[in-house]
Formats: structure tokens, C-alpha cells, sequence
DNA sequence: TACAACGCTACATATACAGTAGCAATAAAC
DNA sequence: GTTTATTGCTACTGTATATGTAGCGTTGTA
């Protein structure tokens, strides 16, 4: 079972000059990358808990992911479980500002697939 | 063919609860989702330019992920093909921060595996 | 020694994506 | 008016990826 974690440098799914941004891209656009990584920031969790907080991931998935995020240094796994790394923790900064972004825009879409005004 | 794109308040891939952020990762965690958000910022693009910068990816699916754009409200099509609308240049201006921390993170990994100082 | 929690693995099924071919529509050129 | 070119797709097949469920091996606890 080859890993295949999209490295910077090497051709990734969807890019065949290996930019950075295309490694990058590759690694958080696969199912649940993005969700763990918001998930482990909130705190370090166990494989359980994590299948928990994550109610529709199977284990398979989850595993291969944990593997690829650790190999690519955002996630290590300590005490009390799998964590984020400093680079990980970096990282989610620059994802944070998604989360208050994304309920704007959920409003707007509500509003315009509901004819509801929209909420500033 | 049902589209299926996710949408906040209901039930999404990863997420029974519909949450924004959960509903934003799902559409944002397809093949080429981010990245023809990034192809898209730097211009509009008709359907086969965005087939010629993005190397890898099928019509099939190319279609079908401009289609769920442009029902999130984030692609509209101009006179210049495809192009992003106000809310769609509002989140990659949050994503863009990630162009810059891929190259330091990219240098940080092949430091890692190839034993190279990493580049400051 | 029973029990519970943990970190997985195995397997079958379903969905998503890649890769290639080609069609219908529009426009311009001959 | 019929070639030729470009565009925006659709259809089809094969492969990769994800889901869903069951359960094994290990570790700790009582």
C-alpha cells in the first residue's frame, strides 16, 4: 500500500510541476483533511475520538489521512493523541479566517436560495 | 444527474450538522475546487483554457466542479468565460496567504527528506 | 480473568475521478 | 454554402478513492 502523500517538487493530482501551492492543494482537497486538521486544532484527540467528532469518516480514511498529514509534518502524535505540529498549528491560522468568512456566506446563499434578506 | 453541491444548513460529506465551515470544506475538499479558484483570480478563462492550465483534470469533472461553483456563488460566467464573482475574489484573497506558506513549508519538508538546511 | 478502550486492518460496496472520443453550436474564411 | 476552427460540453470505460461494517491484537484496569 503505497502512501503517495502529494509532495512540493514532484508532480501532485492536478499539477505536473509539483508547486508548492499544488502539493498543498492536493493534500487538503481530499476527503476529511481539512475537517481534521479544524478538528485537531480544537485540542489533541485519540483515533476514537477523533471517529467520533468526525461522524461520517470511516477508519480506513481516517488512518490514511493521519498517515499523510503526519508525513507531511503538519500533525505528529503525542501524549494524549494525534495533534497538530508548530507548522500544523501555522497552518491553521491561515485556515481560521475561513470559518467566520463561511457564515457570511452562508447567509448569502440562504438568502438568495430562500428569498430571506440577507443578515450583515 | 443530481448535482449535490453542499450547502450550508443541510447535511454535507463529512458533517450531519451543516455547518458553514463543514459545508464550505466539503466543496472546497473536490478535486481542483482550490485550484480553479486559484486559475480563476488571475483572469477569467473560457472552459478549454482552464482545461489547458489545469493539466490534469477531465471535462467530466472540470463541468461539473464550475457548475458547483457557480451555484455556491462563487464563479459567474462573463463575456470572458468563467471568472470569479465578488464573494468568490473575497475567499481566495483569504486563501492567497497559502501561496507563500506552501514555498516555506515546501522548503521545510525537503529539508526534512533530503537532509538540506532549511531556507530562511 | 473478564472487561473496556484504543488503534487499527479486512473486506465489500458505492462514489468520484481520469482519460479518451466525439458531438452540437457558433463564427469566420474560402 | 460548405469547409475549417474553436468552444463547451456529453458519453463511455476503467481506475482510484471513500464509505460502512465487522472484528482483531494490544494495552490498561479491576
Amino acid at each position: 500500500m503505497p502512501l503517495n502523500v502529494p509532495q512540493p517538487g514532484q508532480p501532485v493530482r492536478g499539477s505536473k510541476s509539483g508547486k508548492p501551492i499544488m502539493a498543498l492543494f492536493d493534500l487538503l482537497g481530499r476527503s476529511w483533511a481539512l475537517g481534521l486538521i479544524w478538528q485537531l486544532a480544537l485540542g489533541a484527540k485519540t483515533f476514537r475520538h477523533l471517529q467520533e467528532s468526525c461522524e461520517m469518516v470511516s477508519p480506513t480514511v481516517l488512518n490514511k489521512r493521519l498517515k499523510e498529514l503526519t508525513a507531511s509534518g503538519l500533525v505528529t502524535r503525542g501524549e494524549n493523541g494525534y495533534q497538530l505540529t508548530a507548522t500544523g498549528s501555522e497552518l491553521f491560522l491561515l485556515l481560521e479566517p475561513l470559518g467566520t468568512w463561511s457564515k457570511k456566506w452562508a447567509n448569502g446563499l440562504s438568502a438568495k436560495t430562500a428569498g430571506r434578506p440577507p443578515v450583515s
